[in-house]
DNA sequence: CGGAGCGTTGAAAGCCCTCAACGTTTGTGG
DNA sequence: CCACAAACGTTGAGGGCTTTCAACGCTCCG
């Protein structure tokens, strides 16, 4: 398998070329398996290499001084999990696993070369650094104005959109290997309120999170309570989409 | 005046050259002031040039569905407040203007001429949208992680910060033109709690805000209340950097 | 089979919001 | 220069959402 398989599928992915792909894939190091809920990178740390997930979950995050942490970002597969660390030479944040990983490694020094030659590849690295970006304006939408319900569905809708963009989904239902623990980490709420909201979307018939499966039951509905508008996913118009617009 | 002075200023300008900043200044199309308070670009709208803001105060913001605005970033002389819509091609949010504000605007079409025959400077362009992230990112941790003094203390602080290192404070003070409707927009708070707020920072002799003016009265305790740490902005080691290191 | 982590539920407290009223500042036109 | 209105700022009371604290059940894995 190609390890640039999932990079921008459907976020924009067919204005890549063949040679480009191939570049890409030519600039791989390595690839590597690493284990659940391990730290991959250090904030404030000097980082030479970037990592593109080619399977697995990991998260982007920062630490409170009470000892909880705020994930600022959720990746997938085919994110390259931390290419801000490239132009920005040091990361602000922390990475690390949340199931087992499979990453494949490119180096910065290989990036240059790659940025130096190809310039329309170059625009579509940074392109994809900016759609993180997009997900984190939403993010602070999200943490600024949603409540607890409006979060977590907000947070279920994005990573539905996400995981369904690279084939990762499957009728509704997708893997989340995140604890109740994790989304409250994400969703700025407790772990005991991420439980009892929980419950709430399941007793509405919205959705039903349980041992790691997220089953979207009624998306519509789930998108009114989170206020969700997809438009800042960058999607292509894949199949949801068109279903949507019927 | 040269528009690009304070672009990038005190985050790693020293590495443009001469011959770039002469590239980016030839790239201006045009200078423009823009009215207080008004939109300049429209969510989901096709953008065709980008904003380098002179002077004055901009924001960008997304509209939640009861009227209220979340603010996602605030941008101060010497942003390139929405270098995102290039290789984005359309924004997800909207950008205003908070205070009157003298612009430069650079067509796109100049940008693929630049990007296409200067990589070092297309990496710091593709730099200062990731120094825009990295503020997302402190803007998620503040709003998931801090209350209402810790969050009003982590916005106060990190604009004084990002105005210190252009040149626009003045022994702790910086002309602040936002409401407090808008800090609470900022901070997801609503104007009422922004108030309370306010005075208890102004009575614990933390920080003065009135009639858009900001006197920061005691950093030390101002950064502790908000848990601040400006390693995100990713700042030269400057008067300010000095000092806080003693 | 035992333990640790995760999930679930209840009760009470706290932070922030809502609603309301009033004071202050700003800007505009007479 | 004044009058006036509108926006902004300030303060109080009450209510709601979320947190905290605590206890217990469940699941998974060594």
């Amino acid at each position: 398998m190609r390890v640039t398989r999932d990079f921008l599928r459907g976020r924009g992915r067919e204005r890549m070329t063949e040679a480009e792909k191939d570049a890409l894939e030519a600039a791989v190091d390595r690839v590597e398996t690493l284990p659940a809920r391990t730290i991959v990178v250090n904030r404030g740390q000097r980082v030479r290499y970037s990592t593109l997930l080619l399977e697995g979950t990991m998260c982007r995050y920062m630490d409170a001084r009470d000892g909880f942490r705020q994930l600022v970002a959720l990746q997938v597969a085919g994110d390259f999990v931390d290419l801000h660390g490239y132009p920005l030479e040091m990361l602000d944040h922390d990475v690390g696993t949340l199931s087992e990983a499979r990453v494949a490694v490119i180096t910065h020094a290989r990036l240059d070369a790659l940025t130096r030659d190809m310039p329309h590849l170059t625009r579509l690295l940074w392109r994809s650094t900016l759609l993180d970006a997009a997900l984190h304006r939403e993010w602070i939408f999200r943490l600024g104005r949603l409540d607890a319900a409006g979060r977590v569905a907000h947070f279920l809708m994005e990573t539905f959109h996400r995981l369904d963009a690279v084939g990762r989904t499957d009728d509704g239902r997708f893997a989340l290997p995140l604890t109740q623990q994790d989304l409250g980490e994400a969703c700025g709420l407790t772990s005991v309120h991420v439980n009892r909201t929980l419950r709430r979307l399941r007793e509405d018939g919205l959705a039903d999170v349980a041992r790691g499966t997220v089953r979207i039951l009624n998306a519509a509905g789930l998108a009114r309570v989170a206020e969700f508008e997809p438009d800042y996913l960058y999607l292509e118009d894949g199949a949801w989409a068109r279903d949507a617009a019927e």
